[in-house]
DNA sequence: GGCGAAATTTGACCTGGATCAAGGCATCGA
DNA sequence: TCGATGCCTTGATCCAGGTCAAATTTCGCC
């Protein structure tokens, strides 16, 4: 009766949403079995993005809001002239296209930063599905919420820090979201570019260049291309705080 | 039986809100006659604040949300060490203190431009109300959006847009905002400081001063003080769009 | 395995806007 | 009328970070 490839059957396992490796990320997280097997016939699903693949573009009607089910993206709206703003990087339980549901058109592009996937929520059923899981739709104001304040951090980011600050708290950031996520906090890949990190914080390509080795040479953390360890979170605090505890041991060798 | 000073009884009007001057940019704009005067019983007031005067503080815990009724004010979030950051500026009609419902803590605090009022919504009722009422709660997340498009846009502001282009997209923000509420969109007083504008624009306060002079002497505005007269918008939008063709005329004289 | 494009780093230099300093000008209370 | 105070403007100087240029590494792809 499912013809899903992957589609496994037990005795209490039954939908796709149960096995999901995200399911705790997800604001499908608030639905007991029951209606989560219900909710798991409601939710369409896509054949992955590939790395630089759209999900959609600004200007286009809304069709569907998802959730990011495996990978992540980056959101972006455009600049008067020409060149983008990156608000913000997605990881998997995180809802995309909710922004723009005011007119029903997307406000933002999602393009994905690797092989991604996501769980797709047709809009003209919304009403109907958040009346059907009435937590659903709590749980969904629950993130919009969380996204917003999110967003007020970055204007605070962009309005007063200095270079190393924004740094400093971008590397947080990232790391306190993958830690939500059960990774290691303290070791892991950026997916994004040095360009897309330079455009989300308003900085040039080669001020985040020079920025991450400056970190590097304080031994406050080991950063080879992608790959980050952040092996003084203390540090690496005090600097977003601008406690000036962090600087020195640039080029003072005792 | 009613005993506000300002009560009006005529055959058709029995609430308040059916009077107020900001009805049609108020949030229950959505509901009908019947409903508005129901509706109007639930509706607090308080007495109105003075400049200065704050509605509530970052860190409190939320017990209403409020619609301002008139005046203006400053929402503002604060910074790791000190210096706050200002998120935006709101007019009569703006929804105040959703940010932070996800734990009912608020994550701004509020202070008034100018003598200003607002109407209270106890927090406690509030998922009772929207039951009531349910265009209400859709009203509402219109409003949500709206709030969260108008941050992403600041973003862009702030991340990619020099001082000049960030004052040109300010003025025609408030233009457009204050044309919205019926009044003038080319003559209009500024209800904050120049510190206010700098906090909000990421700019220091000499900046701001120095690029609205120079907007004076190009003859695209007028401004003395908190009065602000736009003369030339075609040459505004063209700085704001870094259009160039809206520079000189400074100190060449012909 | 080698080619070409893209991403990143590093250095040299420059500039937009911050900072520092001082003065002007409304408003207000006594 | 007179400070006193807060807000705003203007000038001089400085510097964080942008821009330009070039070398280096990486990686997809044939």
């Amino acid at each position: 009766m499912n013809n899903s490839p992957k589609a496994v059957k037990l005795q209490s396992v039954t939908s796709a949403c149960q096995l999901c490796h995200a399911r705790e990320l997800c604001m499908a997280s608030c639905l007991n079995e029951n209606e989560l097997e219900r909710f798991d016939n409601i939710v369409g699903h896509r054949s992955p993005m590939e790395r630089g693949e759209r999900l959609f573009m600004a200007g286009e009607k809304i069709k569907s809001i998802y959730v990011l089910h495996s990978g992540s993206v980056k959101t972006y709206i455009e600049s008067v002239n020409g060149d983008n703003q990156i608000t913000g990087f997605h990881f998997p339980g995180d809802v995309i296209g909710i922004h723009g549901v005011e007119n029903k058109v997307h406000t933002d592009t999602v393009e994905a930063l690797e092989t991604s996937s996501v769980c797709e929520l047709r809009f003209d059923n919304l009403e109907a599905i958040v009346e059907t899981f009435p937590s659903l739709q709590q749980e969904l104001m629950r993130y919009v919420f969380r996204e917003m304040n999110h967003e007020q951090e970055q204007l605070m980011v962009l309005g007063k820090l200095t270079a190393d600050r924004r740094l400093a708290h971008f590397l947080l950031d990232i790391s306190s979201r993958l830690k939500d996520h059960g990774l290691s906090e303290s070791k892991f890949n950026l997916m994004m570019t040095r360009n897309d990190i330079a455009n989300y914080l308003g900085l040039a390509i080669e001020t985040v260049s020079r920025v991450l080795t400056r970190f590097q040479k304080q031994e406050i953390i080991e950063v080879d291309r992608r790959s980050v360890h952040i092996r003084d979170f203390s540090r690496l605090r005090a600097v977003y705080q601008d406690a000036d505890l962090a600087t020195d041991n640039t080029s003072c060798s005792a």
